[in-house]
RNA sequence: GGGCGCUUAGCUCAGUUGGGAGAGCAUCGCCCUUACAAGGCGAGGGUCGCAGGUUCGAGCCCUGCAGCGCCCA
C-alpha cells in the first residue's frame, strides 16, 4: 500500500480513531498479564478541553500506550466530574438569559434540567479527547454523578459519620455571596489589588465610663467591619502599646455604643499599618483564630452581613440593607465627619474572589457539614481524625508505598498535611449529591443511604417526619472515591480487584492539596491501600512566554485549533467573545492579529502530541511555544517522506527474507546499534518520566541519524553497481532499512500514534511483523547483543571526514552539485604504514557518497600533498585540491582561526597534565583520555602549521 | 514570616554519579541533488545571574547576595 505524496494528519487521523475504537482495543485486553492502570484526573463535565488537559492526557496516553504494548493488562479509566458550582452556573445562565433564574423551576425540576443539559453537551470534552488519539476505554466511561458513584459517595458518608469522623458545625467558610455559598479553599483567587488602608481612632473608654479624648488608632482595609468589632489587638511585645492592653475602647458608630478590650497576641504584626488590629471574628480567618486563643476574654463574636452581603441588624439602622460597599463609603465618611478617621492611604493588598463568580469572598459564620482530620481522639474516646485519616495518609507517602515524582513535591505534600484543618464539605447548591442526613423536628441527625435506610437503621416510627439537609457535597468528596468508585467500589468487584491500587496518577502539582492529598487520605482509609503507586506531577501550561493562558489576557489556546487550524477572522472573534470585561476586545483583537496574521495553521494530533512531550521536563512551567509545534509537524513530515523513501526502494524488491540471502554493510550494523541505544533511552526516559527525553531521543535518532545518514547511506549502497556482492548488500540494506524504520515506528508510537499506525500498516508486511495494529505490538527493548562497537567506531570516522569535507566545501563556495577529488591521509605514519587499511572500501564509498566526491585517493602520511584546502576530520588529513579555484587568503585566515583556537585548548590540556596534582589525582582514566587528546590536537596542529607554511609559500 | 522553585545562545528549554557547553526555533550563506523546500548542506552566536568556598578539576556540590515566580500563613 504505498503512502500518498503528502503528509496528511487529518485523512490519517479520522481513518485510524474509529478503526482502534470500534474494534476495541482500548479496553483492558490481557487478563492473565500485569495490570497497568491509570485514572484520568476527571474534566469538568462543563469543560471543553483546555491546554492543560491536552498535555496531561497526552502524557497519560502515552503512559498507557506503553505499557500495553508491553503486555501490560492495561486500563485508562476516563470519565467527568459533575462540578457542583460550575455546572450549576452553566445552566443557570442559560436560564437567565430565558428572564428565568433557577427558583423559577425548584430545586427538583433544575435538576431534571441539568441533567437534560448533561445528556446534550456533556460529551464535548470526551469527543475532544478522542481527536487527541486518547485511547481510553470508553465503553467504561464514570461520572461523578452516575448512579453508582453516588452510591459510594453516600456509604463513604455514612461511614464517616459512625466513626465519629463526620461532623456539623458552625464555624468560619469562604462564602461566595454571589453564589451564596461556601467555597472550597481551591476556588478562591487571591489577587494583588489596590484598595485603601483607613486609620480609624477608638477614644478609651475613661475613668467614668464615658468617651476619652485620646484613643488608639487601628489600620483596616474594611471599615464597615467595625460594626461588629469584638476586640483590638497589639503584639504584646510591642513597647508603644504595653500599659494599654487590658484597657478598653469605644467602637465608633455602634448603636448603642460597645465597648471592647485591648488584648495582646503574637499574631499583630507591630511594623504594619498602626501596629493595632480591630478583631472581627466572625468576618476574618485570622481574627477568628484570635477569638478562639482568647476565649477567657469573651470576645463577641457577631455577624455583620447578610448571606448576600448586605449589612444585617447587628449594624446600626441607617446601614441596615445597604450592599458591604456601599455601607464602606458610607460609614467612612461618617467617620470623616466625626474626626475619627485619622489618615487614608492606598494599600495593595490581596483580595480573596471566587474563581467562578469573580465575586469578592466573604469569611462567614454558618453551619457546614465537615470530615474530622485534626482529633487524635474524638470526646468519646475512639480514634479521631488525624489518627485515622491524616496520619496514614503521610505515612503512605512517608514509607515509599505512594512515591512522588518529582520527589520534591511529597515536601509540599507534607507541609499541607502537618498544618491541615478539617474539610468542610458542605456546599449550599442544588446540582450534586445531596447530603444523606436527614433531620426530625427536634433538630436530631439521622445519617444513611436513604430515607428508607436511616428510618430503619434509628428504627424511627413511620410517622416521625423527616426532611433530608439541603446541602450536597463538596465536588472534591466524591472525586477522592475517583480511583476506587470508578471500579465498583463499595461493590467488591473483579475490576477493583486488578486495578486498586491504580499505578499512577497523572496530574498537577497545583492540586496536591485539593486532589491528590484526599484521594489518599480516602483510598487508605476505606481500603486500606494508597489509591495509586506513584505521582507523577506535571508542570502547568502557560503561553510562550510564561504567562498564564487566560480569558481576559487572550493568550488561550485550544489544543483543537492546533490540531485543525484556525483563520485569523475565527480565531479573534473566539478570542474576544465572552470576555467578563468587554475593555479587553479591542487589544486583544490587535495582539491576536500580531501574533497570528495568517491564523494557525493546522498541525495534525500527533505533531501538538509530539510538542507536549517535548516540553515535559521537570520544571513547573511548561512555556507552549507554537513554533515548536510548527518543528514536530515538519518532523511528521520527515517520517513521513522517509518512509515513502524506504517503500519505494523496497516494496516489491528483494528484501533478503532469510538471512543468508543479505550481506549487512558497515551502514547496516551501525544504524542498528544506534537503535539499540536509542530504544535503550527511551525505554529508560519513560520509566523516569521524562517525556521530554524520550521525544529528544526519538527525535534525534529519526532525523539524525536515521534520515541525515542511514538513507544517504543506502542511497549508496543502491546506487552502487560496481561493488562486489552488491545483490546481497542491497538485499541487506532493503532489510535493515526496513526493520529498522518498523521498529521506531513501534518506539514513536505512543507519543504519535496516528502517523506511526499509516507508516506501520504499510511498511509492516514487508517485515516478519503481523497484526492488525501497532497499538498492540510489542514495544521495543534494548538488545545488547545487537550493539556493534567497531561498526560504531569506523562509521564515526566516516561521519567525521565527511562533515570536515562538506565544511571545506561550504567554505570555499563549491556547488553542492559539483564532485570533487579529495585525497585522505592517515595522520601518522604508522598509521599509514600498518597493515590495516586507513579507511575500508565501503568507508571510501560512503565518503565519496555523502560528500560528493570523486573517489578517495589513498595519500600515505609521508607522501607530498597536492596543494588545496585542508581539514582535518577525525584521525584523517583531509585534501580537497583546489589548484586555481582555492582563495589562498581565505584559507590562510581560515586556518590561522583554526590554529588560534587549536592553541588554546592544547594549553589548557597542556596545563592540566603538567600539574602534578591532576595526573595524581584524577581517575587514570581521565589522565589517559586528556593524553590522547593532547596527542591528537597536536598532530592536527602539526599538519595545519604545514598547510599554512605551503599556503604562504604561493 | 515559613516552604519550594527558577536564572545556560536573540526566544523556549535540555544538561542524567563533577572530567572538552547542547537542542528546537530565530539569524546568515549556498542549493529545487528523483523520500522530504514542511527540505538539504554549511556558518555565526554563550565570562552557564553575581561573589566566595570545596576539589587536581564546578553549569553541576556548599555558603552568601541579587532578580523573578509559585504555594502556605
Amino acid at each position: 500500500m504505498p503512502l500518498d505524496k503528502n503528509y496528511d494528519p487529518h485523512r490519517i487521523e479520522a481513518r485510524w480513531y474509529p478503526f482502534w475504537e470500534s474494534r476495541g482495543y482500548f479496553a483492558p485486553s490481557k487478563p492473565d498479564a500485569k495490570p497497568y492502570c491509570i485514572m484520568i484526573p476527571p474534566p469538568n463535565v462543563t469543560g471543553s478541553l483546555h491546554m492543560g488537559h491536552a498535555f496531561q492526557d497526552l502524557i497519560i496516553d502515552a503512559l498507557i500506550r506503553y505499557h500495553r504494548m508491553q503486555g501490560a493488562h492495561t486500563l485508562w479509566q476516563p470519565g467527568t466530574d459533575h462540578a457542583g458550582i460550575a455546572t450549576q452556573m452553566v445552566v443557570e445562565r442559560s436560564m437567565n438569559a430565558a428572564g428565568k433564574t433557577r427558583h423559577d423551576y425548584g430545586r427538583e425540576k433544575f435538576i431534571d434540567k441539568v441533567w437534560q443539559w448533561k445528556a446534550k453537551f456533556g460529551g464535548a470534552i470526551s469527543q475532544q479527547l478522542r481527536r487527541m488519539g486518547a485511547s481510553a476505554d470508553w465503553e467504561n466511561e464514570r461520572f461523578t454523578m452516575d448512579e453508582q458513584l453516588s452510591a459510594a459517595v453516600n456509604q463513604l458518608f455514612e461511614q464517616l459519620y459512625d466513626e465519629g469522623l463526620i461532623y456539623r458545625g458552625k464555624r468560619l467558610v469562604n462564602w461566595d455571596p454571589v453564589l451564596l455559598t461556601a467555597v472550597s479553599d481551591l476556588e478562591v483567587v487571591n489577587e494583588e489589588e489596590t484598595g485603601a488602608m483607613y486609620y480609624v481612632s477608638y477614644p478609651f473608654v475613661d475613668d467614668d465610663g464615658g468617651a476619652a479624648q485620646s484613643g488608639i488608632t487601628i489600620g483596616t482595609t474594611r471599615p464597615e467591619t467595625i460594626l461588629v468589632d469584638g476586640a483590638i489587638a497589639v503584639h504584646p511585645d510591642d513597647p508603644r502599646f504595653q500599659s494599654l492592653i487590658g484597657k478598653r475602647v469605644w467602637v465608633p458608630m455602634t448603636e448603642p455604643p460597645r465597648a471592647i478590650e485591648i488584648i495582646a497576641d503574637s499574631y499583630v504584626q507591630p511594623e504594619f499599618g498602626s501596629g493595632c488590629v480591630k478583631i472581627t471574628a466572625a468576618h476574618d480567618f485570622n481574627d477568628y483564630a484570635v477569638y478562639l486563643r482568647h476565649r477567657d476574654k469573651n470576645i463577641p463574636l457577631l455577624v455583620l452581613l447578610t448571606p448576600d452581603a448586605k449589612m444585617n441588624d447587628n449594624a446600626p439602622k441607617k446601614y441596615r440593607g445597604l450592599d458591604r460597599y456601599v455601607a464602606r463609603r458610607q460609614i467612612v465618611e461618617d467617620l470623616r465627619a466625626q474626626k475619627l478617621l485619622v489618615k487614608e492611604t492606598t494599600h495593595q493588598y490581596k483580595l480573596p474572589r471566587g474563581d467562578r463568580s469573580g465575586a469578592v469572598l466573604e469569611p462567614m459564620l454558618t453551619d457546614q457539614w465537615y470530615v474530622d482530620l485534626t482529633r487524635e481522639t474524638l470526646a468519646d474516646g475512639r480514634r479521631g481524625g488525624k489518627s485515622k485519616i491524616t496520619e496514614p495518609a503521610i505515612e503512605a507517602v512517608k514509607s515509599g508505598r505512594v512515591q512522588f515524582v518529582p520527589e520534591n513535591w511529597s515536601k509540599t505534600y507534607y507541609q499541607w498535611l502537618d498544618n491541615i484543618e478539617d474539610w468542610c464539605i458542605s456546599r449550599q447548591i442544588w446540582w450534586g449529591h445531596r447530603i444523606p442526613a436527614w433531620y426530625d423536628d427536634a433538630g436530631n441527625i439521622y445519617v444513611g443511604k436513604h430515607e428508607q435506610a436511616v428510618r430503619a437503621k434509628y428504627s424511627l416510627s413511620p410517622s416521625c417526619k423527616l426532611r433530608q439537609d439541603e446541602d450536597v457535597l463538596d465536588t472534591w468528596f466524591s472525586s477522592a472515591l475517583w480511583p476506587f468508585s470508578t471500579l465498583g467500589w463499595p461493590q467488591k468487584t473483579e475490576r477493583l480487584k486488578t486495578f486498586y491500587p491504580n499505578s499512577v496518577l497523572v496530574t498537577g502539582f497545583d492540586i496536591i492539596f485539593f486532589w491528590v492529598a484526599r484521594m489518599i487520605m480516602m483510598g487508605v482509609h476505606c481500603l486500606e491501600e494508597a489509591p495509586f503507586r506513584q505521582v507523577y506531577l506535571h508542570g502547568l501550561v502557560r503561553d510562550a512566554h510564561g504567562n498564564k493562558m487566560s480569558k481576559s489576557k487572550g493568550n488561550v489556546l485550544d489544543p483543537i485549533d492546533l490540531v485543525d487550524g484556525i483563520d485569523l477572522e475565527s480565531l479573534v472573534k473566539k478570542r474576544t467573545s465572552g470576555l467578563l470585561r468587554a475593555q479587553d476586545a479591542a487589544s486583544i483583537e490587535a495582539q491576536t492579529r500580531k501574533d497570528f496574521p495568517a491564523g494557525i495553521a493546522s498541525f495534525g494530533a500527533d505533531a501538538l502530541r509530539f510538542t507536549f512531550a517535548a516540553l515535559a521536563s521537570t520544571g513547573r512551567d511548561i512555556n507552549f511555544d507554537l513554533a515548536r509545534t510548527e518543528g514536530y509537524r515538519n518532523f511528521c513530515n520527515k517520517i513521513w517522506n522517509a518512509a515513502r523513501f524506504v517503500l519505494l526502494n523496497s516494496e516489491g524488491k528483494d528484501c533478503g527474507k532469510h538471512a543468508s540471502e543479505r550481506q549487512l554493510s558497515l551502514a547496516d550494523r551501525w544504524i542498528e546499534t544506534t537503535l539499540q541505544r536509542s530504544i535503550h533511552a527511551v525505554n529508560d526516559a519513560m520509566q523516569k518520566y521524562r517525556f521530554d527525553l524520550v521525544a529528544k531521543e526519538i527525535h534525534e535518532f529519526i532525523w539524525k541519524h536515521y534520515c541525515d545518514w542511514y538513507v544517504e547511506l543506502c542511497k549508496a549502497t543502491f546506487n552502487d553497481s560496481t561493488s562486489a556482492g552488491g545483490a546481497a548488500q542491497r538485499r541487506g540494506a532493503r532489510h535493515t532499512l526496513v526493520a529498522v524504520m518498523e521498529t521506531m515506528l513501534r518506539l514513536a508510537h505512543p507519543i504519535m500514534p496516528f502517523i506511526t499506525e499509516e507508516i506501520w500498516q504499510a511498511v509492516a508486511p514487508l517485515t516478519d511483523k503481523r497484526g492488525a495494529t501497532i497499538m498492540t505490538q510489542a514495544y521495543p527493548q534494548s538488545a545488547p547483543e545487537k550493539i556493534n562497537r567497531a561498526a560504531e567506531t569506523e562509521m564515526q570516522r566516516v561521519m567525521d571526514i565527511v562533515l570536515a569535507i562538506r565544511s571545506l566545501r561550504g567554505e570555499n563556495h563549491i556547488s553542492p552539485a559539483t564532485r570533487v577529488p579529495i585525497f585522505i591521509a592517515a595522520l601518522t605514519d604508522r598509521q599509514a604504514a600498518s597493515a590495516e587499511q586507513p579507511l575500508s572500501e565501503a568507508a571510501r564509498r560512503y565518503i565519496a557518497a555523502l560528500a560528493k566526491t570523486e573517489p578517495v585517493q589513498l595519500v600515505a602520511a609521508h607522501q607530498t600533498k597536492p596543494q588545496g584546502a585542508m581539514a582535518v576530520g577525525g584521525d584523517a588529513q583531509i585534501i580537497l585540491p583546489l589548484e586555481n579555484l582555492l582563495d589562498i587568503e581565505s584559507e590562510i585566515k581560515r586556518a590561522n582561526k583554526e590554529m588560534k583556537a587549536l592553541q588554546n585548548r592544547i594549553a589548557i590540556i597542556a596545563e592540566k597534565l603538567t600539574n602534578r596534582n591532576f595526573v595524581e589525582k584524577a581517575p587514570s582514566a581521565v589522565v589517559k583520555k586528556e593524553q590522547a587528546k593532547l596527542s591528537k590536537m597536536q598532530l592536527k596542529q602539526e599538519k595545519i602549521k604545514q598547510q599554512l607554511k605551503r599556503l604562504e609559500s604561493n
